[in-house]
DNA sequence: ATAAAATATTTAACGTGTTAACTAGATGCT
DNA sequence: AGCATCTAGTTAACACGTTAAATATTTTAT
């Protein structure tokens, strides 16, 4: 059945769930003058090294638009560098800088607290759970209406 | 401990969750043109009658800003209506328009079957399972970080 | 080798998210 | 009444989400 009102429905559940706990980390990376999705490229940076640009998309959940602008803004203030891979020419390669790592330092006892006080909230339990059937809700949608990829057929 | 990498943290597997859910109404919204939000303002209108902007910001989860743009698109389209209270000249009373409601009903069989959709691949259980966490998430984290309203103190 | 198809990234255009500042109307205090 | 204060909504400015189209480069097929 459909879901009645509009506030027991998944989509807008989601995105009050997400509003409440970003709201906890707002406040931290406005005073950085780091927006969610800056802050994003540069922790997927820092995790995993060296990426080119379609692996930080998918990795920071940012489209690849999206993304062109954020370079461009974390280049001019020196948190990345990009490069060009010589096998091809069309890929860009995305590192972090050491400003950018600074960065990441710095606001990581800050991080940590702020997690630990939703975590003290809301439960580690419930986090560990919240966390599994996130998981399972993105697994069991994914591949549909989309044109379907070779490695989603019958691998 | 702080989630050790990006994949398995709070607020990126609530935008992936809800990433996974949207992906599949969008096509349905794209082809009658309109906006997620947009969507979001007919139904809240739709089910709770006329409300005032402010209503209609929490109960869609859209801010007073975005809302101010979305009234104007919604006007032009005949979906909606607006008039002022009588009593207090600031407030602006939001109305369903017939067309408003024609497409909503139009839309419902298709809503209705991606909805199903949804749930047959992610299970029922599971649906219910995932909406009481993230109302418990949501509650245990309301009014921090805000300066406290009155409602809150310890009534 | 060359044209066609595929891939990685960028650009463009429009709507929304977010914060801050602003306007207008209502309330409260003296 | 008159002034400060609060409240509802709007405007402004900048960043991101989203789709479509464009560009450049690589791969594939002939």
């Amino acid at each position: 059945m459909l879901p009645k009102n509009t506030r027991r429905s998944l989509p807008m559940s989601l995105l009050r769930g997400r509003e409440a706990v970003m709201s906890r980390f707002r406040p931290m990376l406005a005073r950085h003058n780091v927006s969610e999705q800056q802050w994003r490229v540069l922790r997927v940076l820092a995790e995993a090294g060296p990426l080119d640009a379609s692996d930080v998309c998918e990795r920071a959940s940012i489209l690849a638009p999206s993304l062109t602008r954020i370079i461009k803004t974390l280049v001019e203030r020196q948190f990345i560098t990009v490069g060009k891979f010589k096998d091809d020419g069309r890929r860009v390669q995305l590192s972090i800088a050491p400003p950018g790592s600074a960065l990441i330092e710095e606001l990581q006892p800050e991080r940590q607290a702020i997690y630990d006080e939703i975590e003290a909230r809301f439960g580690p339990e419930r986090i560990e759970q919240l966390l599994d059937l996130l998981e399972a809700l993105i697994h069991s949608q994914n591949g549909l209406g989309e044109p379907a990829s070779a490695e989603d057929a019958d691998a």
